[in-house]
DNA sequence: ATCGGTACCTGCACGC
DNA sequence: TGCGTGCAGGTACCGA
């Protein structure tokens, strides 16, 4: 589910928390607390007051009164509810005054809950956001990079935020195929890579996210950039540009969809 | 230090 | 109906 795009639009619908103070916290599945103890976080969480809701990369970042930091990560299927039926997957139910309830749900469990006092520890090896990066340290970067394109544009530490649709879509806006080593990129292509990766996030988040199977935001609201994607998931159909079959390939592990017309190496 | 491969989990679509 | 396979928005960890 969540990208950059899908993770701004969840943390922008849970503006309403804002303000409000934690009543209770309950915890199911352990598995997203990845280790830490039910109880202690749930005492750590109780009586704080919400003051701000901001994403970081994919993280979402609850600041408490009296600080400290609730951190969020959705994985491939969190998902984060205000009110709601707990269901199955339900792994976290948060009651706050005023009557809301904030639920955290996770078929895959590869989310995370976790309390941090300080800014969190995690956070300080990421990379630079894509929408604030300048194209100069982005062309510099890639060029102290030997790996394929795609693969670093996954990769965390390079840039916060892309995941396998946006980099995919981004690619196939800058003409750049996925298996091209990146530090073989230059000239114009690199200012096109940027400004591609910007706009295609931009567009994203204006369409609030891509919704594939299941996604929603805090409030329930499907996004429709699904229906803008050029290359993710359109194995098969004709290139929008060029009407050439969109190809998948492999790339560390992952889907990467292309044109072969439009993207070559 | 970097890189690629694997593991972690559940659900769904598909072919038989 | 069921069973096996492959695939899915993510990251952590391992060894080369």
């Amino acid at each position: 589910m969540p990208e950059l795009p899908e993770v701004e639009t969840v943390a922008r619908s849970l503006a309403p928390l804002i303000g409000r103070r934690i009543l209770t916290a309950q915890f199911r599945g352990l598995r997203v607390l990845r280790g830490a103890d039910p109880e202690t976080m749930a005492a750590c969480l109780r009586g704080r007051r919400i003051t701000g809701v901001e994403r970081y990369g994919k993280f979402i970042l609850v600041a408490l009164g009296g600080g400290g930091y609730l951190v969020i990560h959705l994985g491939m299927t969190g998902r984060l509810l205000l009110g709601g039926p707990a269901g199955k997957h339900t792994h976290a139910i948060l009651t706050l005054d005023r009557g809301a309830v904030l639920l955290y749900d996770d078929s895959r469990q590869f989310g995370l809950l976790e309390y941090s006092r300080e800014f969190p520890e995690r956070f300080k090896k990421l990379g630079p956001e894509p929408l604030e990066v300048t194209v100069e340290e982005f062309r510099a970067a890639l060029r102290r990079r030997k790996t394929r394109i795609k693969a670093l544009l996954l990769n965390q530490d390079f840039l916060r935020g892309l995941g396998n649709i946006y980099a995919d879509e981004a690619l196939f806006r800058a003409g750049i195929h996925p298996l091209e080593i990146a530090s073989r990129i230059r000239g114009d292509r690199v200012s096109r890579l940027h400004a591609a990766v910007a706009a295609v996030l931009r567009e994203a988040i204006a369409a609030g996210g891509s919704s594939i199977s299941d996604y929603v935001d805090a409030q329930g609201r499907k996004g429709f950039f699904q229906f803008s994607h050029r290359v993710y998931q359109r194995t098969g159909e004709p290139c929008v540009r060029c009407g050439s079959p969109i190809r998948r390939v492999l790339v560390a592990q992952r889907s990467s969809h292309f044109c072969p017309r439009c993207q070559k190496r």
